[in-house]
DNA sequence: CTGTTAGCGCCTTCAA
DNA sequence: TTGAAGGCGCTAACAG
């Protein structure tokens, strides 16, 4: 590989100058930078990045944490990168075990802090990270992707509540009176959303439950659910749940012969990849995920730059979008 | 943060002996190991990788691009991300998107070469990319992940072809007969198998086109095809195609009222996510997503290691496995 | 506008 | 078993 020194010896000029040219940090004759860009094409230099790094004392690279491999996780990652690139900072990914956020956390920090990111991206929500994140923000700048937010933290969270509010609302428009919410994993959030509505609207607190986690289980579940509201004596008229358990719900209603939207509404949460292929598309709750990843890299640049440097953590909650189907 | 000078001040050794002990790399006795050991934790030691770097003259950090978002990527991307940490390698990851390979590879291109990884992993199958990778491998070492074979690049590859030969067999032993293939978009690896294993069996070949990108045209191209397959004198008693296009025909043969899998076998291709929820659950042929990653960087780390530098490069098929659920 | 000097933090000689 | 010296490729500070 060539390096400056190369150009400097093919161009006769001083590495200095030619350091200069290259990153175009002024003082530099027109007809030296031409000169510069010409052997820097010829002998196809490309700086060296340990080295920059090493002399300016700080890595362009940022480090993203994800919890699990949730398969939404891909769009955030998208996000984030594009966001560092445009900043001319590169991006390095580890991945953490929802199941064992300790133990994977823990054996990853090493490794995190060698590499001695600009900054870091954690997407998690176990206590463990949270309170590892709290001392890392000491050192370098940190921010969260989370389920909630966090009042000592930079975070940016997907506010689900409101998002369960505004879709009972949306269902209450639509004439529904009877609507039950369907308990997942990680549900409280969304709990707190639909309480809230059907309070305030007045109607009945329909609450199911089903929090298990291996997807053929919420599907079977949920198929379980559908036929047993089919048997109530006056049954609900829409569920707002999980688009996992919403896909159980659509199976159950199918073999009980209820028709959906006609008899039952289902409105889902997450949008994934499945939702709109099921039959009918559901009608759900979208993760905003390209936005949060793209709001977390901005508030970690922020802090990077020290234009916030010193201010208090800050929340950020994202809304919602309703992505209306066939399903309510 | 603390450097290797620190630790040397406050242990009162020299920066190399220091050096030595950290690394293990023996001459060092076991006294000033251990007193070194304590120093670096009380300091919070860690060394710097941009002068370990700078000065072995290799990063310790491999690159993957990952052409477009596809979900099943981060499968991929862990596995690898996996493999690299057991040998002491971090990973960068830049995305490329599908529909437009060649500007937005180009446009990684410079930032890739900067980082100066010890190795890439390119998930593409554009023959631009490939082109690229052609070169790129002069300079440093270079797997794919691709859709077919590649002669004179290293590559890993999923066996669509034999994976369905495979699937129109075991069709075959559950009776079928009238067994259809729906092409979809970059099938034609999918079919090569159909076509061998239909001619072998002595069975007609009963090809469908649907060949859209989107996923609810593929979806709404499904369900039309289905009812429309209702509609024939002698229809096929299975079908194989995408998952995406198999959700399509999940819910236009219910409502056609023709059972699956009594009345037509409905058999996957991917077992993304959606296949498990839909209704009835989809057999499918999987994607060896984690096992492809592992053994592309296998292969890499080969390259890297040097102990396979001059040998030719290899192509590795990887066997799809079926995943029998309640379509088929 | 250009060149010289002095390191960044670490590791690889080589000598003791 | 330990230490001293030199330099990886680059850039910041300072002179010209």
């Amino acid at each position: 590989m060539a390096t400056l020194k190369d150009i400097a010896m093919a161009t006769g000029l001083s590495m200095n100058t030619v350091s200069r040219a290259i990153r175009g940090s002024g003082y530099v004759s027109s007809r030296t930078a031409e000169l510069v860009r010409k052997t820097v094409k010829e002998l196809d230099y490309h700086p060296n990045r340990a080295a920059q790094d090493l002399r300016r004392r700080r890595s362009r690279q940022i480090t993203v944490v994800a919890e699990s491999y949730d398969y939404l996780h891909i769009e955030k990652l998208a996000a984030i990168k594009e966001y560092a690139a445009k900043c001319g900072y590169t991006m390095g990914v580890h991945f953490t075990s929802e199941d064992y956020p300790q133990s994977t956390f823990s054996a990853l920090l090493p490794d995190i802090l060698e590499q001695n990111p600009a900054g870091l991206i954690l997407i998690a929500s176990s206590p463990f990270i949270i309170g590892k994140a709290r001392e890392l923000r000491k050192k370098l700048p940190c921010v969260m992707i989370t389920f909630n937010g966090v009042p000592d933290i930079d975070c940016v969270y997907i506010d689900r509540t409101g998002g369960v509010y505004d879709a009972v609302h949306y269902l209450y428009k639509k004439g529904r009176r009877r609507i039950a919410f369907c308990e997942t994993f990680r549900s409280k959030n969304r709990l707190l959303g639909y309480q809230r509505a059907v309070r305030e609207l007045g109607l009945p607190e329909l609450i199911l439950s089903g929090t298990m986690k291996s997807l053929p289980e919420i599907r079977r579940e949920g198929a379980r659910i559908a036929k047993e509201l089919a048997a109530w004596e006056n049954p609900p008229d829409a569920v707002q749940t999980s688009d996992y358990m919403a896909s159980g719900l659509l199976a159950g209603f199918a073999e009980a012969g209820i028709r959906v939207p006609e008899d039952v509404s289902v409105l889902g949460f997450d949008d994934r990849e499945l939702a709109g292929m099921l039959n009918p598309p559901l009608t759900t709750l979208a993760q905003p995920s390209a936005k949060v990843g793209r709001i977390s890299a901005r508030m970690l640049f922020e802090r990077i730059s020290g234009e916030r440097k010193e201010t208090e953590p800050e929340n950020i909650p994202v809304p919602m979008r309703l992505v209306i189907r066939d399903s309510a």
